[in-house]
DNA sequence: CTAGGAGTTCAAGTCGACTCGAAGTCAACG
DNA sequence: CGTTGACTTCGAGTCGACTTGAACTCCTAG
């Protein structure tokens, strides 16, 4: 049913798409990130199906998003069992989802703390008095 | 004018309040990111003052949102050289308030990719279709 | 007096995720 | 035919931020 219309793509072109360098897709297909076989023209070169491109550009969120590479791995390893483990799969992705949630909140939180100090920054500078600000003294430290 | 009444605290409070573990603390310490001396007791054992435990931990902030140890470093030698140099600690922060935003941004965005993955196994798994979330195929990949 | 627990210093090890280098292959161009 | 330049494999190196360990000191409680 499925016919073999794709256009293939070279480990160049994928890296162009993804932002991944060439080293890191090679990297990434021996941590074993692809659930199929990454196919090979007559001279042994790699030849990337839509599919695993696709699959390589959301390795790139869940990577910058913080999952670790045995995380992937192991998601991967469910898809290529094939049909039966949905649950464990979702599992996963909705795991990390609350994950990045958490991530997202605490960076928030850091913000917070920063944008207080560059607050205190602006205003002294504005005011001139900004050698108040002074070591880990009362203006600067307290906030 | 400073009275010399502030409560000192040892390092393993220090370690409580900022849940730095104590040998991080002395890391941190030894990789001068502290702006004054830490002081020491009659053995040689270290006293923070209230505001060091909380440079500390602001300190935990800047790192937990990536700020690297050599420019919270950086940050630190402007506050000990005194005033002066206020703009240029303005700088850091603000640039660094900057960095976290985008990184929120990114998260968000690998949250939205994610996300979507999510729904698509609610869905899936829902109507019991499931099986039809295979390998990198048409549902699963694509999206 | 001794045992426990917190503290000290300094050096070395770990961890994850790349990142780089060497040595070689291959197709196309001038 | 020679030289780019993109590709191949394999193995080793890097980087930042801890983290661990060994060997030691000190104070307090029993």
């Amino acid at each position: 049913m499925t016919t073999e219309t794709e256009a293939l793509l070279s480990i160049g072109e994928v890296s162009e798409r993804t932002g991944l360098p060439t080293h890191t897709l090679r990297f990434y297909e021996q941590e074993g990130l692809f659930a199929g076989p990454i196919r090979r023209n007559a001279a042994g070169r790699r030849l990337y199906t839509e599919e695993q491109a696709h699959w390589a550009r959301v390795c790139t969120k869940l990577r910058s998003s913080g999952m670790p590479l045995p995380e992937i791995h192991r998601y991967v390893d469910l898809v290529r069992q094939g049909p039966g483990n949905e649950e464990e799969r979702f599992a996963i992705l909705r795991e990390h989802e609350q994950k990045v949630a958490r991530q997202v909140a605490d960076l928030q939180e850091a913000l917070a703390v920063i944008h207080t100090k560059v607050e205190i920054y602006e205003e002294a500078l504005a005011a001139g008095t900004a050698d108040e600000l002074w070591r880990d003294g009362p203006t600067c430290g307290r906030s």
